[in-house]
DNA sequence: ATAATAATTTGAAAGTTTTAAAACTATTTA
DNA sequence: TAAATAGTTTTAAAACTTTCAAATTATTAT
């Protein structure tokens, strides 16, 4: 793989991490993630931000398909994280500035 | 004006934002401007990137709408160049990672 | 004035994203 | 095993984005 190819990879990477981030809605996942680490279930979601159920499983797909959240099933429930390790690689600063 | 709605504005904004960086061309483009301070007319970008004129347009004022880039005239060219505060405000570090 | 150059706008086609309801799958509880 | 609960997938419509060619506007040079 040559540089070139490597810094394109890179950027699509950002692209996706900024597709991500570039809905309202998903934003206030993220903050609500961040401000409710032990109330991150789908429901708890639902529930707090007033959205219809399937559309938080889509955001949630794309925050997750975008490295920003990290899903673990917990019986019939599924607990969000934010990935500390994808915001301090691609967007220092951003966490804190919500 | 409530806090609330003050939070949604800038989500807003934040949103405008991601969506501008959201597309590899547009990175691109700013990756360009990043290091090519002084050969910044469309044409040049058009050159250099090997885009389509009016699609470089269309890019750039994408970009300037979400305050990332500043246009400037200068006889028939005119010059883009990046809004380090709104670089330093939203996205402290990215340039730099570029 | 006319031609040349630089950039923008328009319009149409193709592609993508978002929404919400309904059907579905997985897990727990009775 | 049946019912209840939590979350996902499918589908289709509406809304939005990207591309490119052609027409247009603005500026400069002859």
């Amino acid at each position: 793989m040559t540089i070139e190819q490597l810094i394109v990879k890179d950027d699509e990477k950002r692209a996706k991490i900024f597709k991500a981030l570039s809905e309202v809605k998903r934003i206030e996942m993220i903050r609500y993630l961040h401000h409710n680490r032990d109330n991150n279930t789908c429901g708890a979601i639902v529930k707090s931000m007033g959205m219809d159920k399937s559309n938080v499983s889509y955001h949630l797909k794309i925050l997750y398909e975008a490295d920003l959240v990290s899903i673990i099933r917990n019986g019939q429930n599924k607990n969000g994280q934010l990935r500390e390790d994808t915001f301090t690689e691609f967007l220092p600063g951003f966490l804190d500035s919500l």
